[in-house]
Formats: structure tokens, sequence, C-alpha cells
DNA sequence: ATAATTTAATATGGATCACTATTTAATGGA
DNA sequence: TCCATTAAATAGTGATCCATATTAAATTAT
């Protein structure tokens, strides 16, 4: 960790990650196409040259801004799932409750920034929601290895489509987070994930 | 069913519902803010004062695809759901069934149209958000509301959380249609719903 | 035929969209 | 001090947004 060494030339106004946390919260609450440059140039306290200039083009801040959340939270997030001393039982519902939980931020919206981002959109946004797709097949994949780890250890029958399982839950995360959008709260997103864990096809080592 | 009388006066090039039709199905692939008026003009073969002369505006038309979307497929999957000689279970499976396979047409999306519909939106069309909000909440209680005559009836423990067993199978619909979006083939979105039925707490009487 | 009625087409308005060429300001180094 | 360097601010760009005032066309009634 460098101190960071001033560089000759006109200071920045704006942080890199402050812009992409603001750039990052806007997305979230009003969806690709609801926000305009405008909204975040304005949040931001910055003019339009300033914002391509540090981040090149609407689409690409919106790839830095998920980029950067992701790296933040979902490494945590991560941890729980994978965790080695957890069975995938218990490690499924926290990983399911702390995203329904949200992030530590009261203001945060809850639920998750991807799983429902850009399904439907205008064809010039077709790149854009190819991304939010395979950042969501990624997030299946996740899900789908933990469960073929949980298979392999015993806690799930041999038999157990985990593909299909790890699609199952994925839609439970997205359903949660469309209901989070209509003012869910986060008990009543847990007690939809109670319901959820109820279709654990294995043992429950609890 | 009377014959359709002409009036005097020069005759509509296009039927309403033919144009709802069309509008319906673009706002359902490209949602409310992907669809520009200039996109809905083009695909019924109009030009701009027609559209508004015909529906109104942009928002008033989208309420109009929506209501006359849900008024002719949702009244048959209503009927599956409130079906006087069908087990909940079963009326549940036929329901969520009909929502994967979609419309008969091939080319039309699958899942459900109001499900993950305006979730994120510009603060301007948070009256277009409120009403899909309050769609997907009556869908919410239209569920809840067979659970509790399941209840009554012997299909389910007294005990049942329906109101949460209602939003547990909302968000699979959502869930669902999100994964109808990314491309999910009907067989996939089956898998996913017999996975959810494995969370009935009642009596399977199949 | 002419009028009355209804709808369609032309042409465009003001606002906002994503984005940028140019100029000005603020720093460190020589 | 003066320059090189870096970034911010000004002031726009053409395109597209939703919507409409006005005119032209097509029909029935008289």
């Amino acid at each position: 960790m460098e101190k960071p060494v001033r560089k000759r030339g006109r200071p920045r106004l704006l942080d890199r990650e402050v812009g992409l946390d603001i750039a990052a919260r806007l997305f979230w609450e009003r969806g690709y196409e609801g926000t305009s440059t405008a909204d975040l140039t304005k949040a931001m306290g910055i003019n339009p040259p300033t914002l391509y200039s540090m981040f090149g083009s609407k689409e690409d801040l919106y790839r830095q801004a998920l980029d950067f959340s992701i790296a933040r939270e979902s490494t945590r997030r991560s941890q729980i799932l994978q965790s080695s001393h957890l069975p995938a039982y218990d490690a499924l519902r926290l990983y399911l409750y702390d995203i329904a939980d949200g992030d530590t931020q009261p203001d945060k919206p809850r639920g998750c920034m991807v799983s429902t981002a850009v399904l439907q959109h205008a064809e010039e946004n077709a790149s854009v929601a190819r991304m939010t797709a395979a950042l969501r097949e990624a997030s299946m994949q996740t899900l789908k290895a933990r469960f073929d780890r949980a298979v392999e250890e015993g806690e799930l029958p041999t038999q157990t489509d985990t593909d299909a399982l790890a699609r199952f839950y994925g839609a439970i995360i997205q359903g949660m987070s469309a209901q989070a959008c209509d003012g869910a709260c986060n008990t009543r997103l847990k007690r939809l994930i109670d319901i959820a864990l109820t279709a654990w096809p294995g043992e429950l080592r609890t």
C-alpha cells in the first residue's frame, strides 16, 4: 500500500472509487436505461467531460461500477458460500440471508444488483444485457460448483441435478431482488428463503 | 356480437386490439423504458399522431396493452388456479407450467409479462412502476387466496403461512421470467418448477 | 354533388439523450 | 519564474426522446 504520491498536474476532485460507488447505487436503483449521464454527473458533482475522461462511456462506467461492487461485496458472499467448515445447506442459507440483508448501509437497496439488471432492454443496449446475463450465469455456476462439492461430500444425493438446483436458488435470488425493488423488507425476504430451503434435497446436518 | 356497423368518416387502418398486441409484445421484449414511441409506431405501421389519438400517450398505451394481455391470457391461468375440481397442489403446478410454456405463439417471449417489468426505473416513470408493482401484488394475493382455500379444504396445514407461501411461488415466477429473458428453454423452467413444488408444505393427493 | 364526420399524414417542437472540442485552472519540476 | 503536465469547466454537438398543430384523405349522410 503506497502512500498516494502526488503526481504533477491538477489534482482530481473526485476519487475514482467514490465515483464508482455513486454510479453503482444509481444504476442499481434506476437501472441502466433509467440512469442518464446527467443523473450520474450531477450525483458525482462533476461535469460531463470529467465523467468521460475518468470512465470512458456510460457503458464502460456501468461495467466498472458492477466490477467494483462485485469485487467488494461478492468476495464476502463467495467466502460464505465456499467456506470449507460449513455444510452446504448452512452455507447456502447464510449466503441467501446475506443477500436479503443487503449492505450494511441502510439506504442501499436490498437484493442482488445483477440478478434483475437489464432483463428487458432496447436493441442498442444488447451488449450491456449480454454482460449482465453472463454475470448471472456465472453466479449460477458458482452455486452449482458448491452443490457439486456437496454431492462429493455426501451432503446431497449422488443423483442430484445440481445444475437445476443452482438455477432454482438462482431464481430465488432473482425473485427476492424483484420483491425488494417493490419494497419488501428483509424479514419478509427471509421467510421466502426459509421456504425455499425446504426444497433442499439433502440431509440437514445443522 | 354485433356486425361492425361502419360509421361515417375515414375508416381506421389499424385495429385497436392488433395495435395493443403489437405494443404488448414490444414492451415485453424491450421493457417500458427500452421501447420508444418510434419503435411502436413503426411496428404498428402508423404515424405518431395516430398512436396518440388511439391510445393517448406512451404510458396510457402501456396500461392498455397490459390490461389487454392480462384479460386475454390471465383469464385462462386464473381458471386453472381456481379450478374447483383440482387439488391446490395440482392447480399450482399447472398454473406454473402454463407460465413456463408461455403463449401458443412460438415467437412470443416466455415467462410472465409483469413479474419483472419496470423494477428499476427513472424517477419520471415512477407511476408506471407503481402500476406494475400493484399488478404483482394482486398476483400474489390471488395465489394467497387459493392457498387459503387449500387450508380450509384440508390440503394445507392450518398453521400454514399462506402469505409467505404465495410470495415464495411469486418469487419462482419472477425468477422464471428473468431466466426466460436470458434464454432459458421451457423444459429448464419446468425443472425449476418441479424443485419449487417440493417446498409444498401440504399433502400431495395426486 | 356537397357537406359533415372521422381518421391519416406531414412536418415539426421543445426537451433530453450520450458525448466532445476547446478553453481554463491547478499542480510539480526546472 | 516559467514550463510541462494533468484535470476541470464552458459550451456546445447531432440524435433521439415523447408529443402535437396543421393539413390532407376517405368515408357516410343529405
